[in-house]
DNA sequence: GGAACTTGATTCGATGTTCGAACAAAGTAG
DNA sequence: CTACTTTGTTCGAACATCGAATCAAGTTCC
């Protein structure tokens, strides 16, 4: 990850429970200490109830180490990823696994209050259900569908009600621990930087599905800008767009052409009755003429889009995820976009691909999120 | 900068040379460090030579404080930025001051190996020339007109020969002292930033000359990408264009209509007598019709281009530097394509301008870029 | 099977860094 | 002149890390 302190907590923790390190010995090289200071640090994390032993590993020709593993019945994080009519939960522990998620409804529309409320008791629901109603909560991060800036909803389009109020603040109050508030496409690009597990690399995450939104990760750490709305990929003009008017007011966006709502509008202009995102994964899985030439034309327009952003960011991968990544014709045609219009140097090496992380990227990366928070503000307290 | 470790030299240099801290008191409380502490550490770089004691400070009420200033007269790092034609050379203090600077002819097109070894004369010249042969030689610091990996030139398109020579080993061995390579809109992304001297911003500053190229910086850190061609704009398609052939084998580069070269290529099928981008910008201040649209034009596209990266990035600042940066026109054409099509709430506070570095500031960043890597690596070593 | 070697983990004194209290130096305020 | 401030240094205490010595528990090979 490159972003926690050489030697600290959150630091051990992940070679330990990455398996970089196994053992005490292992630990000292790693990190390129002696063993007996290796041998302390692990101490403190075993008193502090955050790593235990675990029987022995096999010998290398001498004794055989004490394996260490992280545990997962001590404190945790909670991790939040809404959407606009869902919410995804789940229980992270410091070996940075997510050990429960469950999904719930919950309408972003219903305002902040409300919704922030309802997620209070949906957390205390998901503990008490899940048997982590006797264990500590360490940090909470959420994951919101719109910008973020500073633990603030700032400008959001789908979120009416939410524009300046704090969430970060709220949650605080609510939950009594540490929060950490971020946008939905940057906690899934952090996700997926996550559990592909490369160090170092550059990320370009985006996430597809009723709006588009992207995310850009590097050595681990997410770019937000100077207002926290980096990653906006939606409100760029697009030749084939042509002038069709966008919610943003402006003409030609890609969000008119790309984006699920799209091209839900534009099927049933054409007289289809098609409800959902989802459907129309279905109807081009069964290779539906027309909706298949249209998801083309729309994964064209994005991958025209991402060129400049690929050309720009020379990023190690570029991600899709959502639901329209499910479509192998859209996957198809941003990558035909962007290798066609990319430099050679910029694609010779580029991944293109879809989000391996699945429907839990985005909880992955909110409970990294606080994870990162937690482990770095409370270093060695009291026992969970 | 948020870059050097903290309570390091070249932090302690930097605060003690922005006047943030003036005393070793001062330097106590802004580290968070015991008085004592701080006094041993300015005692070292005193007796390395980088900080001299000079006078008294105002009273506060008691004791004097013993005021402190990095040494202008001891070791300093060598900075080069390559143009095409020339390279502008300047020494830099450990103060982060350019002391002297100078200008002389260098054709890139040469080939590395000449080049360098001319490099090497012209840093001997200069060093001599400006009173600077007695004192030590920390790092040197290179900008080139091309893209640069690792210290490798990497696929470059008006540097002929370069392709995949390591001109920082070859310098390293040359100068005998560590050296630093990059692209040089990186490098005057970097000098641009420590001359705003604002800490966390992030700035994408555009280099418009004979060709054009920009540098992202964020938090004092050059986003470098995957394979360090992150910055590239110049192969963009961009409507303007048309159809238009670009060296790159493509068709409708932003390069073929908003870079110098465009420029002169369109006003010499004009039948106008244009010899350099130079002349372009008298003729545009003449107010020359026909140069005025044309650059207008030019200004146009690079802003369209722009307005997708800045969406996408939401910088605080966006710069523009190079010889089309001084035509009115271009910049007002940029500045309108800009607000025209980003969003309102990227565009609200975001400054867009002109570079404030001048002429020096690739050669600033290329100098911040050695001392950086000289101040990490050699700590305490002996006096200059 | 046993001696020699390896590897893992702990103990403990040596080393070095940072801190903080005490103090000296040099002022200001009244 | 006295009381209080601020700056800077000195010096012992506290703390972290290291490395050597030691113990523990293997493997290898004759």
């Amino acid at each position: 990850m490159t972003v926690e302190e050489p030697g600290s907590a959150a630091h051990i923790l992940r070679l330990v429970s990455t398996g970089e390190a196994m053992s005490r010995s292992d630990l000292a090289r790693v990190l390129g200490v002696a063993r007996s200071t290796a041998s302390l640090r692990v101490q403190e994390l075993i008193d502090a109830g955050l790593v235990s032993e675990t029987g022995e590993g096999p010998s290398r020709g001498g004794r055989r180490p004490r394996l260490l593993r992280p545990r997962t019945d001590g404190g945790f994080a909670l991790a939040a990823d809404l959407g606009t009519r869902h919410v995804r939960v789940g229980a992270m522990t410091p070996a940075r696994e997510l050990v429960h998620t469950a999904a719930y409804e919950l309408d972003i529309a219903a305002g902040p209050d409300a919704v922030l409320t309802e997620l209070r008791s949906i957390a205390a629901d998901f503990t008490s259900h899940e048997g982590l109603a006797g264990r500590r909560l360490i940090g909470v991060g959420v994951g919101l569908p719109g910008p973020v800036d500073a633990g603030r909803v700032s400008g959001p389009s789908r979120m009416p009600g939410w524009h300046g109020y704090s969430v970060e603040a709220r949650l605080a109050e609510a939950f009594g621990v540490p929060v950490t508030v971020d946008n939905d496409a940057n906690i899934v690009a952090l996700g997926e930087y996550h559990a592909r597990g490369r160090e170092h690399e550059t990320l370009l995450v985006v996430k597809a599905g009723t709006g588009i939104g992207s995310g850009l990760v590097s050595s681990g750490v997410v770019h937000r800008g100077a207002h926290g709305v980096a990653g906006d990929v939606s409100h760029v003009r697009v030749s084939a767009a042509g002038e069709l008017p966008c919610s943003c007011g402006n003409t030609g966006c890609l969000e008119t052409v790309a984006s699920g709502a799209a091209l839900l509008d534009t099927l049933r202009d054409k007289g289809m009755d098609v409800e959902s995102t989802k459907r129309i994964a279905e109807l081009a899985a069964d290779a539906d003429p027309s909706v298949t030439s249209l998801v083309r034309f729309a994964g064209r327009g994005l991958g025209e889009v991402l060129s400049t952003v690929v050309n720009f960011v020379n990023p190690h991968a570029v991600l899709l995820y959502g639901r329209l990544a499910t479509i192998e014709p859209y996957v198809a045609a941003v990558r035909g976009a962007l290798y066609e219009r990319c430099l050679p140097i910029v694609t010779q090496d580029l991944e293109i691909g879809v989000a391996a992380a699945g429907v839990d990227a985005g909880v992955l990366g909110a409970g990294l999120l606080a994870l990162r928070h937690a482990l770095a503000t409370t270093d060695r307290k009291d026992r969970p």
